[in-house]
DNA sequence: TGAGACTGTGCAATCGTTTGTTCAAATTTA
DNA sequence: TAAATTTGAACAAACGATTGCACAGTCTCA
């Protein structure tokens, strides 16, 4: 029924040890005979041996584990990320735990625990709100951490995130360039880095313009409902600005819901741009411009950050932005 | 540095197993006094000891880990049920190791054969092609499983799926009563159930219509591509079907692209219904029809099924089918 | 022919828990 | 006061793998 090496070594006469061995692929290195091999393989594969990790890490101190924190795994943007990490822990050997902060500090604690108590080789996360320090802590002494889009200011700990700055102010001056002076910026969570940058891009980009122009900055959280109600109450301020620049993806489908809502249009009402790629908006009517990230590209480099730290048992750290592109839908209006 | 269940006993002078019973709440149980309950407490929490769950699941046999397979876990319709299932994991004390079968049967025997090595506590998945045996061995012999919208015909195996015969009947019924004879429907991987049972839907509605009609089943894979394509390939039927029913999300996108490219309009040149739920489709234009599934439910489900199965250690064939909706959207014409 | 080297394999400790059993001391009962 | 019971906690054996070390037998060489 459920095989172990004493089970088998019992039935066939074979010490444990030469069994680990050999399953081990390690057979040359201790000289073992072709006969042992051979008795050995055959019993193993009649009777599907598959040796247990767990007994094996607790020996080894390596779980072949590593442990994927995020906001939400059904966000198109994370569920990405994780797919891209999945695969390359897959191969390399690596299965992959993934759990949900939930928006939530507290949560976030218990899962950063659980995956400590857990033994995972390495972390990857998002991490929500703006406490470094469990963080910190457990990269020093305990299990490399990497950051994948959200990350800390002033940390020692390695990420991976696209250059949110640059993105942002790339928008805002194509925005200018078609003539628009008065924006509005609809944010997400205010805490996090990459909202923060992307905020600072926008009023840059604004300001560096030498245009005399009008920036709104409105809304709090990466959400629909956010961007729904901002929206509203910008498109009833007079005068109303002539764009708006969503933080997101979940933020835009708000925004449209609103300016639908409203019976008004985009762009000959309003011009929309976005953060975020996802297909769905070159699907919409129209197309909506939007600034892409290399979505697969951050989990990779997360990952191979990641698996170099494991492996070499290093502690480097690595701060990474990928360049943003603007992907041109018809979503604006040249004035 | 690394606290264990001994180093803590050497430092206080409590034995290891007094500490374990503490640790795990059994002290009432155990009759231990309340020093010694405050002295390994106090430290436990000083050096913030967390114990082994490599140890524990060794000594127990027990991981309180289920394994998740997915086709894709970047897929929306998936990750959906994925988070779901994590939250509902986490919430019982379980973690989730979640793993890619890439839509390939070797990579999906070598992930279940990963999770049996890993000895999840249960296995929730969705699999690719339709060879249920190495699910129900592993179901029978070692480990509960339960099949999420994917399913096999004729099998032991528990699952929880939608109604997706009646879902693509009444779809189709949808598009008759709106007065189309001529409809075509792009499939999606013709070997899943869930896909076989759709176009069974489809064909019988239009059958038992008892109106004259003309059905056209095409493609063969749930991806933007082959919408795309096969939209294509009816647009230039002679007549052209009024009407396309796409079984996928997927499948839609490569339809809406197609339609567009070919200078056409939903609903006025063809009527359009998708199956599978996505926020985007409120966002289009016109807002697509389709048939929506409980998508949480079905992880909900699933996981309910298989903790039930876990903890009974029961074996109880359960075969779910939720109902699904159909959300109106403006992309069917009436003729 | 005896010492040393090599071959092939087994022994036993270890990883960090959990848990059935044991046992001394304290307390109660007769 | 001796016997019986209760209290409180330690001992030691698992769980299933890995791995340093030991060792018996064979071979090589002087």
């Amino acid at each position: 029924m459920k095989e172990t090496l004493t089970s088998i070594s019992e039935r066939i006469g074979v010490s444990p040890a030469t069994i680990s061995r050999i399953v081990n692929g390690k057979a040359d290195k201790y000289r073992i005979s072709k006969e042992t091999v051979d008795k050995v393989m055959a019993e193993v594969n009649r009777c599907k041996y598959t040796p247990s990790l767990l007994a094996r890490s607790l020996r080894t101190n390596k779980t072949s584990t590593i442990g994927l924190l995020l906001p939400s795994a059904a966000n198109p943007f994370f569920s990405h990320i994780a797919e891209s990490i999945i695969k390359d822990a897959y191969a390399k050997g690596y299965i992959t735990i993934t759990l949900d902060n939930m928006e939530n500090e507290a949560v976030q604690r218990a899962c950063l625990s659980i995956m400590i108590s857990r033994k995972v080789d390495g972390i990857i996360a998002a991490p929500c709100g703006n406490d470094p320090t469990p963080f910190e802590e457990i990269n020093r002494t305990t299990t490399p951490i990497v950051l994948v889009d959200r990350y800390f200011e002033e940390s020692t700990l390695s990420h991976v995130t696209s250059n949110n700055y640059k993105g942002a102010f790339e928008a805002t001056s194509f925005l200018i360039q078609n003539g628009h002076r008065h924006i509005a910026c609809i944010q997400g969570d205010t805490q996090s880095m990459p909202n923060k940058r992307r905020v600072n891009g926008f009023l840059a980009a604004l300001k560096e313009s030498g245009e005399e122009h009008k920036a709104v900055v409105a809304g709090d959280a990466f959400s629909v409902q956010n961007g729904y109600l901002e929206t509203k109450l910008i498109l009833n301020m007079n005068p109303r600005p002539t764009a708006i620049f969503a933080l997101s993806y979940t933020i835009l489908l708000g925004v449209i819901k609103a300016v639908q809502d409203s019976g008004l249009h985009i762009p000959d009402d309003i011009s929309v741009i976005s953060f975020d790629e996802n297909i769905s908006l070159d699907y919409m009517t129209p197309p909506i411009t939007r600034v892409s990230q290399p979505v697969e590209e951050m989990g990779k480099l997360a990952s191979k950050l990641l698996f170099s730290s494991i492996e070499n048992n290093t502690r480097k750290t690595n701060k990474l932005e990928l360049v943003t592109t603007i992907k041109a839908g018809q979503s604006i209006r040249h004035i």
